[in-house]
DNA sequence: AGCGTTGTGGACTTTGTGGTCCAATACGGG
DNA sequence: CCCGTATTGGACCACAAAGTCCACAACGCT
């Protein structure tokens, strides 16, 4: 009744259109602020579409963060697939926080996260899943950096991840907040400082 | 004359009585969720009353966010004052992770952080600065530390502070937006794991 | 071609909310 | 005690934004 999925190709059509505007303007200007006109209008649609699929404004941006968490993590996953060692760890942490001097703002997951947390509990769970999968995507660097015998044995790949994720994700709201990318550069320093610390023994080259 | 400041006392306490409830209302709801018939409601003041001290809604939103702010440091400042070892900030950020097993949620500057960000200047310098306290709170943590023979000459507290305060800040999202403590507890690990790094040689009671 | 189902246009309704206004009241100093 | 200023009550306005509705068009099947 109140909505329906997409019954056929011209349907499933709209509805992703819609969904992939929404996307977009909830990645430019937040959950909050990404009004309903504002969304049909760039998808050229209209009200009865938009509410022929979606039951009501809630449905809509679940659709879309799952979306842009989907395109967000499709970047990470080519950006650490090949991650191996842990000095290409460090060199793709060195692209982020150059990236994220070049344009400031928070993390494209983060900021949905506590937007939606309280709010929109099918939101939530994309993002929740969103934080897993790049999760995953680290503790498998981790397990390859083992296996290339850099890594301890005794080291938990899933724990590391969640350590330099919170990192990343507590650098970036510091940042975001100071608009100034140092405290986020910090953060990745110390979380890899915190890595070597379970690298296999290896002289210490003179700590500045 | 949009706004003025009130030039008598009766007028200042009003003044007060609205800024309190709306940081109460900020803190519970946070700030796009909170109406400001409901703080004058709550304050038992009228509109009148409310843009006879405020120019528009933003205003209090950034007085009401900057007495929160103030309350919050005051419990930090509190609980840092006297820690000046290694296990005693332990101990204290341990008791942290406890009282959010209690009451899970986000950070209460942090969601106000990333709330107000983009959206009111104002807002954000308050936010920046009660992180910019928080962050010397750690700090001066870590001075005592070095005083005290515990943290290494060479060691930056100020680094030290922004990293853990970051881990914190990551933690406490990834937590809020997983509704499991799990994440906080191990990203606050890892922080003291890395400031471990930083203390003066010590038998490593062999790690689990 | 005809009929039922699905999709679409867009005007309309409703409601919540920030913000305005002006008259009335309380204060405070001379 | 009186006047000017600060303060207050609360009705009112404007408008944005979500959500409803119904008639019509397009499609797909037999």
């Amino acid at each position: 009744m109140s909505s329906s999925e997409p019954k056929t190709r011209r349907g499933r059509v709209s509805r992703e259109r819609i969904v992939d505007r929404a996307a977009e303007l909830v990645a430019e200007h937040g959950v909050q602020a990404t009004r309903l006109d504002e969304v049909l209008a760039a998808a050229g649609a209209s009200k009865s579409q938009l509410y022929h699929y979606f039951a009501d404004r809630d449905q809509l941006v679940e659709a879309a963060v799952g979306r842009r968490c989907e395109q967000v993590l499709a970047d990470l996953t080519a950006t650490f697939a090949d991650v191996a060692t842990f000095d290409e760890l460090a060199r793709t942490l060195a692209g982020f926080v150059a990236v994220y001097e070049r344009s400031p703002s928070g993390c494209p997951i983060g900021s949905l996260a506590s937007e939606v947390a309280d709010r929109n509990e099918g939101a939530r769970v994309r993002v929740a899943g969103a934080f897993a999968s790049w999760e995953r995507l680290l503790a498998d660097v981790f397990e390859r950096m083992r296996a290339g015998g850099e890594l301890r044995a005794d080291a938990s790949p899933e724990a590391h991840a969640t350590a330099l994720l919170a990192s990343i994700e507590g650098g970036l709201l510091l940042s975001q907040t100071r608009r100034d990318a140092a405290s986020l550069r910090i953060a990745v320093d110390a979380a890899l400082g915190y890595l070597r610390t379970s690298l296999v023994a290896q002289p210490d080259p003179a700590p500045k």
